[in-house]
Parts: structure tokens; sequence; C-alpha cells
DNA sequence: CTCAAAAACGAACGTTCGTGCTTTTGTACA
DNA sequence: TGTACAAAAGCACGAACGTTCGTTTTTGAG
């Protein structure tokens, strides 16, 4: 009984694939034809799994959240409500940043969520969707760990997070990761007890 | 003696348009066939002016730099050198997000430096040297300002306005700007005296 | 073993991409 | 007024894009 569902693993192939092609050129820059080449495959049979470049790319955008929840949101759930789990999101998402296996081309959300800022759509409002998700939960996590201002909290993290991918990306200097921890330590010695 | 540099008056033009459509779409999406369209001129004659689309997209580069010199930093070179020219900046960077007759894509770089952060390539160094030069301007400032880490201060005060652009362009919410103020408020008033 | 359904294929479509070549237009100066 | 030169246009090209079609291969159930 070697495989069982033949379909949804070609499938499943495609869409880790695509999310590296993506991570690198983006969701536009991500085409069908240069997927099939690499999975020698062909277009059309490629192309047959999703219909549309569109729902190639939102079925990209889902994949892409399913890998971050496992690299970076599972793995701290180990750590209790507040505080604790805040440094875990946080120390699990730079973690994977500095791994070359996961995106090779760094943050897939701060790719593409800067490509799409600007075209309205179905996959501009995934990307938005997921993203918001994300802030969500770091906004909740601040409140339980007594923060004040929860929202500014979160804006916060993720901007320093988001900055050390950027400029680790651009300018390939480590040294952002010290800095981004540095911050995000005196973060979390702000909140209260 | 309407105009002297016809040649130069029509590629000003040609670039200052670009540019927005590149805040946009990315200087990959910023395609010469649509850039002639929206100018009402051949894709030909346009092409002409530069002799590959590489050298658009680097003459783009180069205008942007000029534009957010001329947006950005010239307008703080009014404040004293250490804090008041720090503060000077990111107020001056902030204002310009909030204004849409600048990049109606937002700010220019965070839109191509997540572009190209993995294209080798001229227009991945040009961005790059253009993103060095502004991170050094503001580092030499915190320096003169009495940081005790001017490149750490440097990417805090960079991944914040950046983070500030990222979650207004996506998220909508213009509360992240009051965010981002305070954020800065908190990091010049940590400098010494 | 049969056979229908699912999966993959190969070829072609219309369009747009960047880029070259040739020709027309406009303008400054002799 | 004629000429030289830069600017813009016109036209065509090969390649790649997303997409559609009809056909072949693979697969799992009866």
């Amino acid at each position: 009984m070697a495989t069982l569902a033949k379909g949804a693993d070609t499938r499943a192939a495609i869409l880790a694939r695509a999310l590296d092609l993506a991570s690198v050129d983006g969701l536009e820059g991500l085409t069908i034809g240069r997927l099939a080449k690499e999975l020698e495959m062909s277009k059309s049979g490629l192309f047959a799994h999703f219909g549309s470049k569109q729902e190639l790319q939102l079925a990209t955008v889902g994949a892409a959240a399913e890998r971050f929840r496992a690299a970076v949101i599972e793995p701290a759930l180990g750590a209790p409500d507040g505080a604790p789990r805040l440094r875990a999101i946080a120390d699990a998402y730079l973690a994977h940043l500095e791994d070359d296996d996961y995106y090779p081309g760094g943050c897939f959300w701060a790719a593409t969520s800067a490509e799409y800022d600007d075209r309205p759509g179905a996959v501009h409002d995934a990307i938005a969707a997921a993203l918001d998700t994300w802030l969500g939960e770091l906004e909740r996590q601040a409140g339980i760990a007594g923060s004040p201002d929860p929202g500014r909290f979160a804006f916060e993290l993720y901007s320093v997070v988001m900055g050390a991918n950027s400029r680790f990306r651009m300018g390939g200097d480590p040294i952002v990761f010290t800095y981004a921890r540095d911050t995000i330590d005196r973060l979390l010695s702000e909140l209260p007890d």
C-alpha cells in the first residue's frame, strides 16, 4: 500500500516547491511553467490541480500558513501563556530565519505582504488574514502578560523580527539577530512582574 | 524658449511615473509596455532612453534615491546633528508615508528590497547600497547623539519605521503611526542627556 | 480482467514580455 | 531654406506567460 492518495501527494509536493519559489521570487514571480519544470512534470498536469494561477497562489498561501504554524507557533505552545510564550514565539521565528532549510528566500510573509500590499484581491486578503492572525496572537499573549497596550506591544515585536529578516536578507550581517534578541529582551523586561 | 532639454525632460517624466508603478508593482512588475501606455508614448521610444530593462530599473532606483533624499533627508538637515536630526528624519519619513502624493504604493525601498533581497545582480546591489547609505546616516547620527551602540540604534529605528509602513499598507490602520512615534520617543529618550 | 475515473501529458491558443531594426518627426544651426 | 542630428514612432522577432483542449497513462474497485 505504497501510496494512498497519489493526487494529494503530488499536490503537496507542488505546494512545497511553490513555497520555496515564492519566498524568493514572490507569488507573481511564481510561474507555472518554471514550477512544472523543476518538478519534472507538464505545465498542464500541474495546472489541472488548481484550475487557475490565483488558486495556485491561494493554495500556496495556505501551505505557507501551515508551515509557519508548524515551525513557529506549535513549538512555542509548550511555553506558558504570556511572556514566556511571547519569547518562545519570537525565538522560534528568528531561529527559522537562520535555518536555510525553511524558505530559501527568507520569510514568506515579509516577501509576499510587501508584494501584495497594494494589489487588491483574494490573494491580498488571504495574506492579510494570515498576518492578522499572527499579530492577533501576539496581541493576545501580550494582554495575558499584562502589557498596558497589547496592540502597541505586538506592533513593536512584529517590527523588530521583520526588521531582522529584512536586514539579514539584504545586508547579510547576522548581527541583526543579536540586535533583535536584545530588543525583545527589553520589550519583555518591561512587562509587569 | 519653451524647452531646452526635451530628451532629459521626457526621461524625467518616465522615471517619475516609473517610481509610482514600481512602488505598487515592484521593479519586476514595472513593465515597459504599461509604462509607455500610461505616458502615451511608444514602447520603442521609451525603450530607447534606457537600452535595456535593467538600465530602466537602475535609473528608477536612482530616481527613488533622489526623491527620498528630497522628501526625507533634506527637510531634516535644518535640525542639529544627533538626536534632533534623528527625530526630524523619522518624522519626515513617517509623514511622507501618510502623504498619498508620494509613492502610491508606500515606501519604495520596502517594496523593492523585499523583492530583490534574493535576486543577485546590479539592481539588488543598487538597492542595497541606497539602504546602506540611509542606515549609515542613521548610525552616524546615533553615534553623534551618544548612543552606546549606534548600529543597534539604527536597526531599531529602521525596524519601527519600516514596520509602520508594512502594517499601514497591509492593515490600513493609521494607529501604527502612533505606535511608531511612541517607540521613537522612547528610543530617543534613552540617549544620554 | 474490466473498466471507469483520476492524473498527467503534449500541443496549441492569444497575449505580453523585452529587444532589435528601420523610418519618420521635430528642431537647432548654417 | 537646407541640412544634420536627436527623439520618437512603427514594426517585427522569439520567448514566456496563463489557459484550453483532446489524448494517453495510471490507478483502484468490481
